[in-house]
DNA sequence: CGGCATCCAAAGTGATACTG
DNA sequence: CAGTATCACTTTGGATGCCG
């Protein structure tokens, strides 16, 4: 699991830092934007301007942060074409598709419990 | 989808209305300290204490606050036992259980693909 | 157009204190 | 023990403007 902890002994050093990268990569990847990048860059290469287009509500800032995270981690690459003005392409790549597949499953989740979820709220009191 | 947009018809009012809700309950779910919730509580009912243990680097505040949102959104269930010291246990809802099971896809996915994005972090200079 | 730097607002953290 | 609240501090995010 990615939060297992250190257990002190020395032959578990390698499994502790896997784990601490695992869990480091975990945060990346886990929060909003990284993974409606994700999804939106799933159906098919897209310029810079075009994400910001598709995803409602990014900041120009937070797509190029995100974009530049997931560049460092192989989940995208990035392609620049050297004309006026510049083109620069995102493609997801093979571990970024594989990602991809589990958002997914996500994103059905959220649709499948929605009214389930709304009934919720209202009980919540909002 | 989820980032699908409004597309100005009134016969989509209803979509887009869910689509909005869809994409409010993706925004709280993503993110790191949600689905770490999920997933601790995955394996068991836990106590708030024993949350705060099991996550590594948890707020006291945030595991409130994430605690709150789950259980607005039904994936979580409070339970209180009115005896002293108080106690009480958190535990996961059907719906939980089924994000649950995305979830853990994405932490497979992490560990499969760690060495691979370990090589690319190196080559994009850390 | 895409990227970077800047500034300011918002959110998160850790400590602490107080209630039931 | 669990939860709320407050406060000072740090981190993150959004808006803007300039550069190649």
């Amino acid at each position: 699991m990615v939060t297992k902890q250190y257990s002190g002994s020395p032959e578990d050093a390698d499994l502790t830092r896997a784990d601490s990268l695992a869990r480091e990569l975990f945060s990346d990847i886990a929060n909003k934007w990284a993974l409606l990048i994700i999804e939106t860059l799933g159906e098919r290469t897209l310029r810079f301007s075009e994400l910001r287009n598709e995803i409602e509500g990014i900041s120009h800032k937070m797509l190029t942060q995100n974009l530049r995270m997931l560049e460092r981690n192989a989940l995208v690459e990035r392609e620049v074409h050297p004309t006026v003005p510049p083109r620069v392409e995102y493609t997801l790549t093979e571990p970024g598709q594989a990602l991809k597949r589990t958002v997914d499953g996500m994103c059905d989740w959220t649709h499948r419990y929605l009214g389930h979820i709304e009934a919720s709220r209202r009980r919540f009191g909002t």
